[in-house]
DNA sequence: ATTGGCACTCGCGACAATCGAGTGCCAGAG
DNA sequence: CTCTGGCACTCGATTGTCGCGAGTGCCAAT
């Protein structure tokens, strides 16, 4: 019973400090937040909450505000998931419905998600790993230098140039790319390697060894290396929390620019079905130790595509946010599902 | 005589300026700028210029900042080039030589140039319509919906999917898609229209329609709506010029975020052999009107193939800044050019 | 366990005093 | 006519003081 109404408090701290942004006091949360109890009470529990590590406070003589452990509480046990209103069910269909190319997907979703949480927005493109084949072209540049091309099933179009130990000419390289693309077609990514195994063995003498040496190259810088690519939307919503500048912003804003930094944020939480909330000094990241990161995988069946998130102060409304990335991303697995 | 002293006296303020970001008065300028006079005289000086509208000071008792108009003049007339250190052209060099893709030029030179600066910096892609086709490639993904790969000889390879009346079956795709190949190859995009004007004329009766419908909803698609690409880095620098931030930084991001508006930006001031230099209210864009624009444009020969500049405080290094973009455009030039 | 009361802390805004950088003006020298 | 030193004046920034009020912790009473 009281283990419960500490609770009650907790949740009352939480979500008045994320409207208010200011410490809240023992007073205003027995009056606004229907406890019915007095605020002399609230202080004790307060000041347990403070005990426990769940909430401190600023300055003396000023109210408490959560700790990472608070929200960590808040997020695990004390919210709801908070149901999207219909107007923005309305606005995700209608914003991201017009979309006809990867690259439009893309660009709406993050966009949408930063307007929906007023957040910073971080959208993964498909995993090149996880695609299908759908076309593989290969261009010449220079007869030791080509130019792949992977269109994959999601439309994601990747380009990455190569260079290739012995000369080969046009038609040469023609006759191989139609032997790639019929044994991949259609394959996925990671299955690739197999099932280029025994190509050359099948394959016209003459071609053996360029087929070879082709193969090997393309493998390593599809299948080996793949890259990763990631949109950005929202960092002017940075801007909003008024934390100060010099110190947070900056490095905010260098790390946000480093794509690594934020596969590696995506990548670590590109589960399905599962929004994971980072909080604070749970990210690994140093700049993002004084923010919050709330991401999921998107998707069809069973393997992820790919992964999308926000990233926004610790003082942020963790259900509605969470609500939102959920809801994006269920839009954005269908649509590149189902295309 | 004195009007040659007077325009000392400004470009020792804006130096100084620029340097301390502190209004200067008329002592400090006396002594640490060489000018053989006293700071009563420079009082002088410094009221003349203020009633003509090239200083202002922020309060009383404060000392001079420069106006816009003070800028442009500082710009225009009296600051000569700053050539690069070695180190600079050295950093430029070891920078660029290493990227092997288009994309990688682009992200690279962008990088390079938010550095050399310390500002934000933009590179716009180069423009398809400049650029010759190296390589077409259609995809079907339904038979009502293709996919167009179009690779340029600057390396830059750009996908649309466009819908088409009535069904087309792979190996009609694959023959048209020959065609178009042989008679575009090498073509500026600009030429195309005319490239294949007849093409329907000599081709297969059987083929023509489909030929007709194809060719134009590839025209439309690449010439008449080309999709111009930009590049962004170093936003984390606009944290460092202590500008008021709610008001200013806010829409300014957005604004960077907004790729039509870079494009508009980018695309007024790309010439060759010319870095323009827009200052403050110059700028045709809201959020720009506290922020200078120093761009030029990059390419090879007559034509530009792209722009590309720095987005900063109007209390900038006009020099140093116009010396970096000028370098970089002509690196990048060198290096689309060649490849 | 809960509550009302009470003393204590301390951040914050208001106000006053001071300081000093910078200016404008003027009279005198070259 | 130009330059210079001197001087009074302005005004933003800094510092210090003070009172207010929000908020806390503790305690005795219910």
């Amino acid at each position: 019973m009281l283990e419960e109404r500490r609770l009650d408090v907790l949740r009352a701290i939480v979500e008045d400090f994320v409207l208010s942004n200011e410490p809240v006091g023992s007073k205003v949360l027995a009056e606004r937040h229907q406890l019915g109890v007095s605020p002399a009470t609230v202080r004790n529990d307060m000041s347990a909450l403070e005990e426990e590590g769940y909430i401190t406070q600023p300055h003396t003589s000023a109210g408490r505000i959560p700790t990472d452990k608070g929200y960590r509480l808040f997020v695990d046990r004390l919210s709801g998931v908070k149901p999207l209103s219909r107007a923005e069910r309305r606005a995700i269909q209608s914003f991201l419905e017009g979309a006809v190319d990867l690259d439009d997907v893309v660009r709406r979703s993050v966009r949408l998600l930063a307007q929906l949480t007023r957040q910073v927005a971080v959208v993964q493109y498909p995993s090149l790993s996880c695609s299908s084949v759908r076309h593989i072209e290969i261009v010449t540049i220079t007869p030791v230098r080509l130019l792949l091309v992977l269109i994959t099933d999601t439309g994601r179009v990747e380009q990455r140039v190569v260079e290739i130990p012995a000369p080969l000419d046009d038609l040469t390289v023609g006759e191989l790319c139609g032997v790639l693309n019929t044994a991949l077609n259609g394959r996925r990514l990671v299955d690739a390697p197999e099932a280029v195994a025994d190509l050359p063995d099948a394959a016209r003498p003459d071609l053996r060894p360029h087929l070879n040496t082709l193969i090997a190259v393309v493998m390593e810088a599809l299948v080996d290396k793949p890259e990763e690519r990631i949109a950005l939307a929202g960092t002017a919503n940075l801007t909003r929390s008024t934390i100060d500048f010099a110190d947070t912003l900056r490095p905010l804003l260098e790390a946000l620019e480093e794509q690594v930094v934020l596969l590696k944020l995506i990548g670590e939480v590109r589960d399905l079905d599962t929004v994971t909330v980072r909080i604070g000094h749970e990210n690994n990241v140093d700049a993002l130790r004084s923010t919050s990161v709330v991401a999921t995988g998107y998707g069809r069946g069973a393997s992820a595509l790919g992964g999308l998130g926000v990233v926004g102060p610790r003082r942020m409304d963790y259900p509605g946010t969470m609500a939102a990335v959920q809801a994006v991303a269920k839009y954005v697995g269908d649509l590149l599902g189902a295309d």
